[in-house]
Formats: C-alpha cells, structure tokens, sequence
DNA sequence: ATCGTTGCAAACGTTTTGCATAAGG
DNA sequence: CCTTATGCAAAACGTTTGCAACGAT
C-alpha cells in the first residue's frame, strides 16, 4: 500500500471536546481524591495557553520567577507534568535526552518530522501507519498500547539555508 | 532489555559484508587520523561477540573490572561508542531516557516493538513504512534521513503472565 | 483534623568534561 | 616527537526524592 496522504502540510485542527482541560482535569483529581491546587490550575493555564510543544525547561521559563505570585517551583512543575499525562491530558515522549510534551487532550493523533539543524517539530497524520501498526502486531502477537514514529532530517528552510551555514546533522 | 525474539517471527539475519567490523572502523580511523588503540580494538570485539541491543551500562558489566587486563574506564566507553555510531557500526536510539546501541554495520534495516512489562525489543521490517516516510516527506518538502519507530505494548508472553503479576504497563 | 501538596535542598542516574599522563603514528 | 587517547575526578544535565511546613477538603 503507498501512501497519499492528501492534505496539505497544514497545521493540525483541534478537535471538538466537550470539556475544557482545566475541567477534565478536575474530574480526573476527584477520581484520584487529589487536589486541586492553585499551582495545577495556574500550569493547567499556562500549558493549555501555549505552543503545542515544550519541556519542563521551556515551561519553566515562561513561568513567574522566584519572588513573584504565582511562582512554581522546579519540582512542582516536574509532578504536575506527570500528572497531566496521567490524565490524559498531554502528550510525553523523548527527543534528545529530555522529555517533551504536547497537548494530548482535544488534539488529534499524529506523528513527527524533527529537523535536526533547526530542532523544530512538523505534526503529521498517516491512517496508513497505524495500519502498519496492527500488522505488526498481530504477526507477533504484540499488543500495541502505543507508538512514536518521528521522522528526522531537514526542514525546507533549513535545506535552503544549507549552502552557508553549518551546523551538526545528526542527532 | 533483552532481546529475545519470540520462536514464531523468525530473528532477522545478519546481511553479508565484504569488511569486518573493526576493519571497516580501522578504515574510518585512519580517514580521521585517529589512532587504533588497544581499548578500542577490544571494544569493537566486545560489543561484536554480543547481543544486538545494549546500554553503556550493560557493556560496562561484561567488561574486565578495574584491577584487570583490558580495563576499560566508563568516559572511555562512552568516548568510544560515539565513536562506533559515527564510524556506521553500531546504531543509537533512546529508551526510557538512555541510550540504547544495536548493531548497524551488517544488519538489515528494522524497526521495534517495545515491550513495557519486561523491556524486551523485539524487531521487525516494514518495507511500507519506508513508503510511509518517503510520501510524508516529499509532502511536507522535507528530506528525511533516519527515522524512529518504536511499537509501545506487551509481548506475547507478558500478556499470558497478564492475570496476576502486576507491574508497570506505561512508560 | 486529615492527608495530599509544596518548596527546599539534596540526591539521583546517565553522560560529559578538564586535565595530567600514557601511548599510537 | 607530536598529537590523540586514556583514566581519574568532578561536573553537567535533566529529573526525582525526603522532609518539614503548608493548605485543601
């Protein structure tokens, strides 16, 4: 089977939800008998108001310093972090030896071109992997939970840019 | 993680090459002027008497200990299997945050499933997931060079054991 | 009044680095 | 000889943990 995907290289469209992440979040605390704190609802916020994807350090950046209202420590960040891929809520996976995540909830399932020059990240759907998925599995009797598929390489602009500068190539 | 693969889905076979590894490393050493000490030379034997995946840990463990011939220190493992990687021998990928290393030179190209209860990797090719790669590159004008496909899941025998052992499923 | 949560500091596991010494070419 | 490589110790890196104080229910 090839593979025409026949979309664009548009960016992925949130899908319907029928609860905001802040309320999914909440229903999945009282599920847990967790708390709702004013740090998760202030990083609930703080995530679901941003870029699709980040780490802890990007996410730390963003975040009031040290003396300010609002203030979230290190560790705190850390724990809700993994707490919002608990609750289905975001997305985590590995790139360069640190963890990434993007939003999960309210978003539609896709896979990753990474330029290695400029470290972007380009969302993509393929029906036709998942596809391959289940084969795979099921000729090995695997029961597939889960995937990452990232494409790596070079982005058009970094390609166009390519005759002058020069940068590392592979991760 | 061990790397059984299972009876049915046969291991794949190693592909011939007209070079050993370590001369096509003493071909890549000498392009850079870098030097075929003895440390390497045995590394090269160690890591190809071996199994197909392993960590800098798991290859710390079968190596002589500190007071022994052969001695290898850790800077220098990892020194070396940079090295490895960058000379085609062996092929780098991440896993639960570390770095995992399988052979490259002389082994056909795959990708894995991953098997969350006991870490086994199991490998499999996919010839349409090339296609896959190539149709979503050339759509997001994108010049792909490597890729990572990694099936999340439990194995066969993980599942059997399923009913009353209790471990971790997610990563 | 519980009991989960926070911030702090300190630890963690993996990988890398600076530097003096050793050794390949 | 000249330079690269090694081992050591220590640092770096991203992340996690123990604990006492705090705060939500």
């Amino acid at each position: 089977m090839t593979t025409e995907s026949t979309k664009n290289p548009e960016p992925l469209e949130a899908i319907a939800v029928s609860m905001t992440p802040l309320q999914r979040f909440e229903e999945y605390l009282q599920s847990k008998s967790l708390r709702n704190t004013e740090q998760r609802k202030f990083l609930i916020e703080q995530v679901f108001n941003r870029h699709e994807h980040f780490d802890a350090d990007q996410l730390m950046e963003q975040l009031p310093s040290k003396g300010s209202a609002n203030y979230v420590s290190r560790p705190t960040v850390y724990r809700t972090l993994r707490e919002f891929v608990d609750a289905g809520l975001l997305n985590r996976f590995e790139l360069d030896g640190r963890s990434v995540y993007e939003h999960d909830y309210g978003y539609p399932e896709h896979d990753h071109l990474y330029c290695t020059k400029c470290r972007k990240l380009i969302e993509f759907t393929s029906p036709e992997l998942l596809q391959i998925r289940e084969s795979v599995a099921k000729l090995h009797r695997f029961r597939a939970r889960d995937h990452r598929f990232i494409i790596e390489g070079t982005c058009d602009e970094c390609a166009k840019l390519r005759s002058k500068g020069r940068r590392q190539d592979r991760v």
